[in-house]
DNA sequence: ACCGGCTCTGCAAACGTTTGCATAGTTTCA
DNA sequence: TGAAACTATGCAAACGTTTGCAGAGCCGGT
């Protein structure tokens, strides 16, 4: 029923060679001719059998990415951009999503490997101990994980936790929490780097936590953070910060009156709450298409001459209602 | 480098015909030799290439999904379902986004057709005209849309409508706002559908739209429903539903108080708004499966016997702090 | 002793491509 | 005019599997 090469060549009064370099090597073949075959295969709705190509030139075409839970808002956005680059480079994208298991992350990359050229990883939660177990059985492009020298793309938060600490500074705040995230956390250990780099002697930081990166969390910090007594808190993410402003609003905390609050992420619902959150964008859309870029480079370059193995993307603090200047007291 | 069967039926010092069965057909080999091929394979790390195998067999173990916006927070969700039975079916899954563009959609059908065993249309915005041209080139399953009689998972809003209409008349509401969505949506004809099922005597529904079912259309939709004197709004989704509470703020309608407001899909951050917004939940997860056993089933089947192909899932009203009974004005 | 029927295994052909090598035709140049 | 150098095409082998067919060995019944 689908029709194949065979039949094109058939068709078109030439042989498969013919019609195989029509498509691949273009100029190797005579312009009237290829025009000819070109026009045969369109008539007859024929598009090559990847699978069968792949067999003998060992590329797929194909890649996979892996996310640790697509119901975080942060993975879609990245998905995304991954998703349209690979279109343009026209590649095919597998999808797995490991539920935040390492375990079931390993066993994917393994199962993938043999049909894809290459793998993205975004924010692997794998142990180093893993990660040496799957280098090597395909090629692996991270997202906000630094592993060895392998190819990153990475979100810099030190900028971002910069512009934070000096907007929060200017608007007159003297003592300002930052909420942890996951203790193991490349994203998290980053955020704590630029904290400590942008670290002020006008400013008093108290640092709480681990917490887990999402709202439910979001009360139990609140609850410690005003018992803490600062006028200003810096959320290891805007899930958390939308769970802690959740609990100040319960408990009659007015934001940003009485306590200002920064997220990092800017994931779509955090312009939405109320108030809009004030928080630091990450371009995840443009890391999904960098990964992308990386792999491509990765893949099709002689792969002795590296070229550039590392991205990284700076990002803006976007100041909205959730920050103002504290409440003289 | 890679292993394959050759490299394993020498080690085992059998003929790649048995490792072969070993694998795909275990009861056709002793049971002492199947043991031995498959240790050696398990030492060796051998793994079956699915493209040969697709090659001869015909089949892939792939499949697409196709969704309108990765940055639409329902398909996540119904994606996150997808994944996760799929992967317990054994299938990789192919994911696509074409960005709310039907030809884009079409497009992409097409270029996966030869790589999969068939594909997921996600809330398919294409043409009754472009489907046909697609219908055939590969088996189709359908979510929330309907088309003749192809497989299609369908997540009925009529009862969640009617839980609405009738939580809000409870309430002492006696004149509602609809806010439409899209006009040639199946899922917006469905809830009006249910609307007009719910309808009763004692209470006048005022019908608003259509407006895009994003955050940004709220504001537009906020002003024309405070002209309307209604005391109760049933948005067509909870992206509207937020925009509309974001402006009802600005303005000085308080929600629920002044204003009760109802959406629909029960996006995460439609438990995080505040207030925590009404809502009727879709089991976007089950979706996702069902739409994965009826492919499996389409697939594996004779073919002749249809079995069941619409799958219908309820959906399920849930009450939090954006309504409460109307004002006495 | 022989035959029929098992059970297990191997041989080789296929699946739809790409590609090295060979060939036929055309041009270039001495 | 003939060799050399191209250009355009075809032939056939390969990629890693699965599978129809056939053969080898064994068992039980006559």
């Amino acid at each position: 029923m689908p029709v194949t090469i065979q039949d094109v060549a058939r068709e078109a009064g030439v042989s498969v060679s013919t019609v195989s370099r029509a498509f691949t090597v273009p100029d190797l073949v005579k312009e009237e001719t290829r025009q000819h075959v070109l026009q045969t295969a369109e008539r007859l709705g024929y598009r090559p059998n990847r699978a069968a190509r792949g067999l003998i030139t060992g590329k797929t075409g194909n890649f996979g990415v892996i996310v640790p839970d697509l119901s975080n808002p942060f993975f879609p956005t990245v998905l995304k951009g991954v998703q349209a680059r690979a279109r343009e480079a026209d590649y095919a994208v597998f999808l797995a999503d490991c539920d935040e298991n390492a375990t079931e992350e390993m066993a994917l990359v393994q199962a993938m490997a043999k049909q894809v050229d290459g793998v993205i990883l975004c924010s692997s939660r794998m142990t180093q101990n893993q990660l040496d177990r799957v280098v090597g059985t395909t090629s692996l492009v991270f997202i906000n994980r630094q592993v060895r020298d392998n190819p990153a793309v990475l979100m810099g938060a030190a900028g971002g936790m910069r512009q934070a600490i000096d907007h929060l500074a200017a608007l007159g705040h003297r003592r300002v929490a930052f909420l942890n995230g996951p203790k193991a956390s490349w994203s998290n250990r980053e955020r704590r780097r630029g904290l400590r780099q942008a670290a002020r002697h006008d400013m008093e930081i108290v640092e709480l936590g681990p917490f887990a990166p999402r709202f439910e969390a979001g009360p139990h910090a609140a609850d410690l953070v005003i018992a803490e007594g600062v006028t200003a808190i810096i959320a290891f993410n805007d899930l958390l910060a939308l769970g802690v402003m959740s609990r100040l609003a319960d408990r009659g905390v007015a934001v940003p009156e009485e306590m200002s609050v920064v997220g990092f992420d800017d994931i779509p619902m955090a312009g939405m709450a109320t108030p809009p959150l004030t928080t630091v964008a990450m371009q995840n859309e443009r890391a999904g298409r960098a990964a992308v870029d990386l792999l491509v480079n990765l893949l099709t370059v002689s792969g002795a001459d590296a070229g550039d193995l590392r991205r990284e993307l700076d990002c803006q603090l976007i100041v909205r209602a959730s920050t103002t200047v504290p409440a003289r007291s």
